[in-house]
RNA sequence: GCGGGCGUGGCGAAAUAGGCAGACGCGCCGGCUUUAGGUGCCGGUGAGGAAACUCGUGGGGGUUCGAGUCCCUCCGCCCGCACCA
């Protein structure tokens, strides 16, 4: 569909005075085939030697997020991809070292489904799909260290893995425990709470089941109070991100209570607990407990069931409910008497009944809790339905305690105690204290701090993943696997033919001796969630070649990253695990002193699109397959094909489902890579969400053919300057704005000045719309009666060179060529970032606002800096200013240098004054 | 419900530190070039008004000589978390 419009573009260059025409195909690939080449010859040598030989310089590290190598880049890519480029070609401009690689999140579901649909091999599915995508990436032209490439799959990188996690095993950060577990039945395999979103498995959508099984887990709890308190520390985070992680790992301080098991009724209890632990962060309000619940899941509940049937039979039901329904505030709550009765810890005469309710958490505090059906709406709700009593004992500010009453909302703010014994009086703050004080006297409770984060747990029964270094033996249990046998490869010959692990079916793999007793034993079929490979790979660039250790010492000079770039929706999966997981490899002595492994984080906006649907099947379209309507047309829309009527929808991320896709292969062939990244970086902020148009991108296509000829009339100009005709300088056209050479002289300082700026804070549509603004500014200087033709080529010269070395980072094939055609020296890969004359970029004269009592009235030029006296004088002799001031006394006049003369008046000629005087 | 973000022309957006709102672009309109134009170039483009001028940054209020920007309040949209005791 674009070819149409590309051959316009040529035959129109090809018929107009340009002597050569843009032609991306050729350019880009000419500059791709010569950095690639550059690069294979700078042999990659170890960072050990490296740190020896280099003079040390400041280093920057820029990392975008790593892909998963489906075979195709996506728009997504493309955005991330050039926005890290940008900043790894500014940074390398400006003298920094610059550490910018690339590497495929190589493990993963997806290949597995593959090798079942197409009988294709995990392995070569994976390699097959990393080159294409590295072929794809190569042709946006970025910057990136190819040299450095790793692939999480390479047994070269998962060697390291196996044995960090030995060393987790060792420190006890990893550990084996019998867990309810999420179990997605549709990928046969567990989940991480942070891959249950909404009661569905993250990828697979299916509605994620309970199951009890025997898995690894890493101890990230253990650093929960390190990783909420270091966020504080991350300045160059976004707030968003640093909230979302706060909520997740969710800290809250509050107290634990003991509540004595009484034998109630006729129960076996004598095998029981004598108490049960609850935890609460209201314990002031333990006078207003009428009951008790505990988690379905609770190993008291698990023990009572088995002779208790009724109880049997509701965790059977609980547990299969609790994920049917995703929204939490509809489930129903519901519940069943245990038939035990508990002491109150502050009333001895008080026993309260212990339910079994589905609301009650396992996984969060100790699985059961004290309810106080007037202080907290949950217990209210399950009181109202189960009938039982809800006594109040926080009176709200302004209410009587006589008439205080719930209905059927519970009071969950502040106020002062009642019906409370020793309590009564006192403020929540200070009941609290008191409550506390009080049960820790008794020996029946203590402060205590609660978080919301659990341990993750890492176990998968997949294949394609990195096997878990353990082996199993009858007698000796778990052992580690030596250290000298790594890596465990995964076994190449395996079966796909039927669902399930086939690690486990590979009988052969699993034979082994253990390490310890030298009898026969098995190794574990489970393979480490893919998170675990992403959350050190960043470190493994720094060194991807050591083999002997993960990262050497001298190459941990480039952490942390200095600007990690890539979408929200990572914001607590796999930054914080890589968080959690720096911090134990400086645990484990891998590292020596790293603790935040990103310095600076960018999450950038989506790329979005109207989606199409056909009106009467309401079946998606892809964006190629839609004609728009034209002129009074304009908002309809058919089937190019069929012609069939389509409706457009709202603009949505891009995605397959909704076939609202643009292939970035398809516009770099046809406009090209600097096309496609001048799109991208131009219109939106980087952090908002892009949407892509047809239109948007013919736009930078436009730009790129005006630079172009620029270029060429500058050139045009430089060979003509020698016989004094004005022939190479355009004549004045019918422009009406015109520069002289001391304006784009100053133009130019200011842009340098203003893009380096705007760069180093990732506003890059700022520094673009600066670029386009000086590329019009060279475009308006012509010759004028005080300017000779060689001064306007020269400075035109010179304020292009500047254009090319700042568009460089963003659109660097065709800058590289122009920047050869004008005969600028070396490439500009290997120029200096230009520096701005402070001299230079300041305005000399400059316009002032005039106004009175704050309305604009006039605006008048004047000699930047000048005086407040010469700038009211003129401002008062303004003809505006003049007939609005009328007769009207001045009061004050306020004066902000090179900005606004504000003459403050009595009472401004009014309109009833004027209507009076007419 | 809790937490975070956002609201500026027809559209994407600019606007140091409170000082000429709308830079830069898309679209649209006009002109020139063109056999032709979904090409290129030149110009115009917030609204109202003949003009003077008035009105305009989600609504209302406030601070100030002066508010898109600061404060209060309300409304709307987006995102995240959600039975967290």
């Amino acid at each position: 569909m674009q070819n149409y419009n590309n051959k316009n573009l040529k035959e129109n260059l090809n018929a107009g005075e340009c002597n050569t025409r843009y032609e991306h195909r050729v350019i880009e690939k000419k500059w791709q085939q010569r950095w690639l080449k550059e690069q294979a010859q700078q042999k990659h040598s170890s960072e050990v030697e490296q740190s020896e030989q280099k003079p040390k310089r400041k280093k920057k590290y820029i990392l975008e997020m790593f892909p998963y190598p489906s075979g195709n880049i996506h728009m997504g890519h493309v955005r991330n991809y050039t926005l890290g480029d940008v900043l790894a070609r500014f940074y390398r401009a400006n003298n920094f070292d610059v550490l910018h690689p690339m590497g495929w999140d190589a493990f993963g579901l997806p290949a597995e489904n593959a090798a079942l649909e197409h009988q294709e091999h995990p392995k070569t599915w994976t390699k097959n799909n990393i080159d294409a995508m590295r072929k794809q990436l190569q042709s946006m032209g970025l910057d990136i260290d190819w040299t450095r490439e790793i692939a999480t799959c390479n047994p070269k990188y998962y060697k390291h893995e196996q044995n960090m996690f030995l060393d987790l095993l060792e420190k006890g950060l990893a550990y084996r425990k019998k867990a309810w577990v999420n179990w997605d039945p549709s990928e046969n395999s567990v989940l991480a709470n942070e891959q249950v979103i909404d009661g569905k498995g993250w990828r697979s959508g299916a509605i994620v089941e309970k199951r009890k099984l025997a898995q690894w887990f890493f101890r990230i709890t253990q650093f929960a109070p390190q990783l909420l308190a270091a966020l504080d520390g991350l300045e160059k985070w976004p707030e968003k991100v640093k909230t979302m992680q706060r909520n997740w790992i969710g800290k809250s301080q509050g107290c634990l209570i003991r509540f004595n098991i009484k034998k109630q009724q006729s129960e076996k209890v004598e095998t029981l607990p004598k108490t049960l632990e609850v935890f609460s962060t209201r314990p002031d309000t333990i006078f207003g407990a009428t009951f008790c619940a505990m988690s379905p899941n609770h190993p008291l509940c698990e023990k009572l069931a088995e002779t208790n049937e009724e109880l049997a039979e509701y965790v059977k039901q609980a547990n299969s409910k609790a994920n049917a329904q995703n929204n939490a505030e509809d489930k129903e709550k519901s519940g069943v008497d245990s038939k035990i009765r508990l002491e109150h810890p502050l009333d001895k005469n008080t026993l309260l009944p212990l339910f079994v309710c589905d609301y009650v958490l396992m996984e969060y505090g100790t699985g059961a809790i004290f309810a106080c059906p007037a202080h907290d709406q949950r217990d209210l709700d399950f009181a109202r339905k189960y009938k039982l009593d809800v006594k109040p004992v926080v009176l709200p500010k302004g209410k009587d305690s006589t008439t205080f009453a719930i209905t059927d909302t519970a009071w969950v703010g502040d106020g002062t105690m009642i019906h409370s014994k020793f309590l009564d009086g006192l403020t929540t703050e200070k009941a609290i204290t008191r409550a506390i004080q009080k049960l820790q006297e008794n020996g029946l409770g203590e402060k205590k701090t609660t978080w919301r984060l659990r341990d993750w747990g890492v176990s998968r029964q997949r294949y394609w993943g990195c096997p878990i270094p353990v082996i199993h033996c009858k007698k000796c249990g778990v052992v580690p696997a030596p250290r000298e046998t790594l890596p465990i490869k995964l076994p190449q010959d395996v079966s796909f033919d039927k669902p399930g692990n086939p690690l486990e079916r590979a009988k052969e793999w699993r034979k082994t001796k253990c390490p310890s007793c030298k009898s026969e034993a098995e190794r574990d079929t489970d393979t480490f969630d893919t998170f675990v490979e992403s959350s050190w790979y960043f470190l493994r660039f720094c060194d991807p070649r050591n083999e002997k250790q993960a990262i050497a010492k001298q190459a941990q000079r480039w952490l942390p990253v200095d600007q990690y770039i890539g979408g929200v929706e990572h914001a607590i999966l796999h930054l914080l695990y890589a968080r959690f997981f720096t911090r134990a490899l400086v645990e484990c002595g891998h590292l020596t002193e790293i603790v935040e492994p990103f310095e600076g984080l960018f999450t950038q906006g989506m790329v979005c699109h109207a989606t199409y649907q056909d009106e009467k099947s309401k079946k998606f379209l892809f964006p190629h397959q839609v004609k728009h309507g034209r002129g009074a047309q304009k908002n309809t829309y058919t089937d190019k094909i069929t012609g069939a009527k389509v409706i457009r929808g709202r603009s949505e991320k891009m995605s397959k489902s909704k076939k609202n896709i643009v292939d970035p292969k398809s516009v770099i062939t046809n406009y090209g890579a600097d096309t496609a990244r001048m799109f991208m970086l131009s219109d939106s902020p980087p952090e908002r969400d892009l949407e892509w148009s047809g239109d948007g991108i013919k736009g930078a296509a436009k730009f790129m053919h005006r630079l172009w000829r620029i270029a060429e009339d500058i050139n045009k100009e430089k060979k003509t300057q020698g016989n004094k005709s004005k022939d190479g300088i355009q004549e004045n056209d019918e422009r009406t704005k015109i520069l002289s050479p001391n304006e784009l002289q100053r133009a130019t300082h200011q842009a340098i000045r203003d893009i380096t700026i705007d760069i180093e804070q990732l506003r890059f549509n700022r520094a673009i719309a600066k670029l386009r603004s000086l590329s019009n500014d060279i475009e308006d200087c012509q010759k004028t009666s005080i300017a000779t033709s060689t001064e306007v080529q020269k400075q035109r010269e010179v304020a292009f060179a500047c254009l090319l070395r700042l568009f460089n980072p963003f659109i660097p094939h065709i800058t590289e060529e122009l920047w050869q055609k004008i005969d600028g020296e070396n490439t500009l890969a290997e120029t200096t970032w230009p520096s701005f004359d402070e001299e230079k970029a300041s305005e000399q004269e400059v316009v002032l606002a005039v106004q009175i009592n704050g309305k604009m009235r006039a605006a008048m030029r004047l000699p930047a800096n000048c005086e407040q006296t010469i700038a009211e004088k003129k401002a008062l002799q303004q003809d505006n200013v003049q007939r609005n001031l009328g007769e009207a006394s001045i009061k004050k006049i306020i004066f902000v240098p090179n900005k606004i003369v504000n003459i403050i008046v009595e009472r401004e000629k009014t309109s009833e004054t004027a209507a009076k005087a007419s």
